[in-house]
DNA sequence: AACCGGGTGGCAACCGATTGCCATTAATTG
DNA sequence: CAATTAATGGCAATCGGTTGCCACCCGGTT
């Protein structure tokens, strides 16, 4: 069933059939809706990579994570999924191993089957993503660099609101559980927390880099014990989940001893022991805003785009793990 | 950076330049180390769509699931993916949203911009599957169909073990907590679960069917309580972690007034709370095993596989959502 | 009657590879 | 030494659409 199918049957040539599938404005009413009836009845599907050769668009978008068993990204994944087939796109899923190589080795690699590429958490150093950006229709998400545009969840601001929250309840020693260092997140989330602790006089102590898994959990537990603090805020909730574990096996109590703050709202942050406080990040949406930003980029390439970057709101989700701080 | 260019660059015709990269041992040595200097130099990438065109094959493969936040799926993904790229093939991932109809439209869609498919949890009718395994390499997971290949996750041996467990645990009266009817597993479960208490002279209660959120949970938990059940095995873990909260919610005791055990061994089954007795799914396996078999029957198109079904072995993990029978 | 312009639809040149077929050259063999 | 065969690389068709350009038809103007 190709366009010459059609063109066959209908008795006109292919680029007509072409046009009163594409550009319907452009073939007399009545051949177009013979043409429409016919493709309808054939069943006929455009095939995409031929479409592609010659138009240049291939309707695909890519989505790279550094991890697709992170739970944070099924949130994105879910929501760039639905606007994307809103549209009527298809979605490459790409893992990039947490690797800088190998994304950008991907990257190179996807460019050309892509109408654009939405980086989510990339580990790629500003300058080869602006290169790329350069290159390719590009929305990154939680990541700032200049004439990218962005998605970024306002977290920095839910770490304010986190040590609000814990300052409230008598904590002055809060320790903050960092993440892998090439992730920009993390460093906004480590400087929020110094500002707003400056703000009340305190000093923010810091462990790690540990790696987002719940494993690292354990050693980060240990060093979030030994800094003396009353509180820890965590990079993610991932992270948070596996010091939870690892203080209840210890025998260590949570709030009681020391309160326990995540990030992002991940499935299972509702349910673990106990249940976590948490930043809430709007993550699914984060997803279908990236997708549009994308989009809506591609619609008007060439034009300088009109908001180079969303922040999103987050809040502080309080649940148990987060209480008064221990007397002393 | 195309083929034309890399054939001009070096002073050879476009064809050998496409020999020399694709099948190597059909050009001269020296000619093809030449060209695949220049190609690297140039950091040539071939264009995907055309080489499709011509060639047929598209390096891509599309896994469709019926959730994406479903966190089952995410190991699946996690697996799909990881040998997709070993073998240097794309993932389009597909949301079906749990409707037949989109099922079909979507896998109509993408019918030629992909070498095959793998669907996970397909709500398709048989027939309808065989007719699309007819005109497309299909292999399904936990989805039996003939003709079919498919990777299925032997569940049932778990039903039967996790019966087993309870019933030496002095359970009497269980109960199978529903999924989908349109899953093939849900049925699969069912059947093993009547068989293993039959074997045992008990009679298993049914409730439901629920959908797979644990939203759904709550209504669950509520039949199931109804059902008078002392323990109820559930359609998989995320509606195993519902019924376990609305319980908590209502003050019921777990397992001291009844025991719960789930499917699949999802992120989250090991730290909710109780932590869940769960049939633990090689769930990552699954997904790579399903890569592997639609990779080998691409390679050896026409004919007739070896072997059409993989069954992967599950095994009980006990954690403390079970115990004994309460006394009456 | 000659002219103009909008609406239609066909022709043909791409897009960037792949691949069957053939010509050339070199190597092997009787 | 002639003949057969193998290795190598070019030509050109092809995959299935898209799109610029042009020709044609027709009604409406001067």
């Amino acid at each position: 069933m190709t366009i010459n199918d059609i063109a066959a049957l209908t008795g006109v040539a292919a680029s007509t059939v072409s046009r009163a599938l594409s550009r319907p404005d452009r073939v007399n009413r009545v051949t177009r809706e013979r043409i429409q009836a016919a493709a309808r009845e054939l069943n006929y599907v455009p095939n995409t990579q031929a479409r592609a050769l010659s138009s240049g668009r291939t309707e695909t978008v890519a989505l790279l994570v550094s991890d697709a068993t992170n739970p944070f990204y099924f949130g994105l994944i879910r929501g760039a999924q639905q606007q994307l087939r809103a549209a009527g796109h298809a979605l490459l899923l790409i893992d990039t191993e947490d690797s800088a190589e190998l994304e950008n080795h991907l990257l190179h690699k996807v460019r050309r089957s892509v109408d654009g590429v939405i980086l989510a958490a990339s580990r790629l150093p500003e300058q080869t993503l602006s290169v790329i950006a350069a290159e390719l229709p590009v929305v990154t998400v939680n990541r700032n660099v200049p004439g990218v545009r962005s998605v970024v969840i306002d977290s920095p601001d839910g770490v304010m609101q986190a040590v609000e929250h814990l300052v409230s309840l008598d904590h002055r020693a809060i320790a903050y559980v960092a993440g892998p260092p090439s992730s920009w997140a993390n460093e906004a989330r480590w400087r929020a927390m110094r500002t707003a602790m400056a703000r009340h006089g305190l000093t923010a102590a810091r462990v790690g880099p540990f790696g987002v898994s719940r494993s690292s959990g354990s050693v980060a537990a240990d060093a979030l014990l030994n800094t003396g603090a009353t509180a820890g805020v965590t990079f993610n909730d991932l992270l948070a989940i596996g010091i939870l574990r690892r203080l209840a096996e210890r025998g260590v109590d949570v709030p009681g001893e020391i309160s326990v703050v995540g990030c992002d709202d991940i499935f299972g942050a509702d349910f673990c022991s106990p249940p976590l406080t948490t930043l809430t990040a709007p993550i699914e949406q984060a997803g279908r805003v990236a997708v549009s930003m994308l989009l809506d980029h591609l619609e008007h390439l060439g034009e300088t785009a009109s908001r180079q970057t969303v922040l999103l709101p987050t809040h502080l989700t309080i649940r148990q793990s987060s209480g008064p701080a221990p007397r002393r």
